[in-house]
DNA sequence: ATGGACGTTGCACATAATGCAACTCGCCTG
DNA sequence: CAGGCGAGTTGCATTATGTGCAACGTCCAT
């Protein structure tokens, strides 16, 4: 809608890919250099890119600042983490908590497993969302026409053999899912991973989060980390609960 | 340097703040609130900005995510990953790597504790930057004019009885740790917690980078922690040998 | 020295962003 | 239920703003 602010922002993903110079980040704009230099000059004011010394742009620290303000500011994830440390605390695996937003699915807390193997994972980064257990619970729960919508323009990745084929599977899982309330991923991301994941819902019922448990194999079998269910929808009803406003928050009391 | 971009690069941080509607965007802005309006469709277009159910505005998810491939593409980071983790698997506390940029300093990276007591630290979180022993050490290594410049224009917070109280008091803690190579932080910050840190540089001998061991007084006494101090420099300098070229990369292979 | 690549600046032009005023929509009040 | 308020939205005329160009500066490699 803003010609001149579209063009700046479209710089900051390409940045994302890698350091760029001036000629480059022209080029991939369409525009002349004398204009991008004007744009990355503005972005660098506002400390979203930075120039390193050998002259090159790349992203920059306020971007860093900005997206940790933002996350602070979610108030679903300041209510959950607690008890996502409990949980953490109690059975020592990795837990996440997730929420759909504009078409993705991205982690915003993580607790780490306490075991030395871990996932790879991180805070920020978007979720594989045909496979992963929180992806189909915060996607079952969508108004029918904008599931089908993104579950038909959504690409199905092989990333193991029991990866989601295709959308027709795909709707089938989440209808599965949204009747039983829970969701599994077992291995469907990385051959050796599994996960347990259970809703988080608002006040008027809809899910606004979804959190899970995740452990490789070599630590608990898919069957024995099932068994962690029960603990799992527990606490995803405690933070409902807390979050919808039926429960009176517990004083925590440290931060 | 381009006012529209500008503008639109200013709700950012006013919306870091909290969730805002259009009028307090356009307010704030000093503009009308068709232009407001005008620059938040933008920004929502490119996932910056994400208009809640409220009809409110807050940070988008794209934010996270370019902030998470920013920190990808830090060739510090993804070298000093493995030599921090090792040192947290010797040591147990809590490892973090930070850089200065403009004017900041940021931890990009951490290895959380494996001790129940945990401090509070987030990647991408600015640092208190008058106390923390790695902002110490990438401080001292500034040309004196900026140093100075720097020093003079900072706040300082009395976070505790023996947070850094001024300027003099700074510049002069900064020229011991510069002659000395190595920082602490001993309940500068918070009152029970101890750090010490050693510098990380490039081939050219300039800081680029420094680490930190972390630890709550209850879990060891700061003598006891700066028993650490050959350990936390040795694996310093390994990270520096690598970052500038001098030792032939270990293919660890695992990502 | 000399050429070339890249970043930077000043300027004239026309595009593109601005503020205004009018309109819609939902909500509260009398 | 009328009516008025507040917030968001749209079309339009005005002109401020961003744009491309061409010339200049600088650094590096030949």
């Amino acid at each position: 809608m803003s010609q001149t602010v579209d063009r700046a922002l479209s710089i900051l993903p390409l940045l994302a890919e890698g350091p760029a110079d001036l000629g480059q980040v022209a080029d991939r704009l369409g525009v002349h250099k004398s204009t991008a230099l004007r744009l990355l000059r503005t972005l660098h004011e506002h400390g979203l890119v930075y120039r390193q010394s050998d002259q090159r742009y790349r992203l920059g620290a306020r971007l860093f600042a900005l997206a940790q303000e933002a996350m602070e500011n979610l108030d679903v994830r300041e209510i959950a983490h607690p008890h996502l440390a409990r949980l953490n605390a109690a059975c020592g695996h990795t837990v996440h908590l997730a929420v759909f937003e504009e078409g993705e699915v991205l982690y915003i807390d993580k607790v780490e497993s306490r075991y030395p193997v871990r996932m790879y994972s991180r805070i920020g980064k978007p979720v594989a969302i045909t496979v992963a257990a929180v992806a189909k619970l915060l996607l079952a729960d969508l108004p029918e026409p904008e599931r089908r919508a993104l579950a038909d323009k959504l690409d199905y990745p092989m990333y193991t053999a029991r990866s989601t084929p295709n959308a027709e599977a795909f709707r089938r899982e989440l209808a599965k899912v949204r009747e039983q309330g829970w969701a599994t991923d077992l291995g469907g991301h990385e051959e050796s991973i599994n996960c347990v994941a259970a809703p988080i819902r608002g006040a008027d019922g809809r899910v606004v989060a979804a959190m899970s448990v995740s452990a490789p194999n070599v630590v608990v079998t898919a069957d024995e980390l099932l068994t962690l269910l029960p603990q799992v929808r527990r606490t995803a009803d405690a933070i409902s609960g807390e979050y919808s406003g039926r429960t009176p928050i517990k004083e925590a009391g440290n931060r």
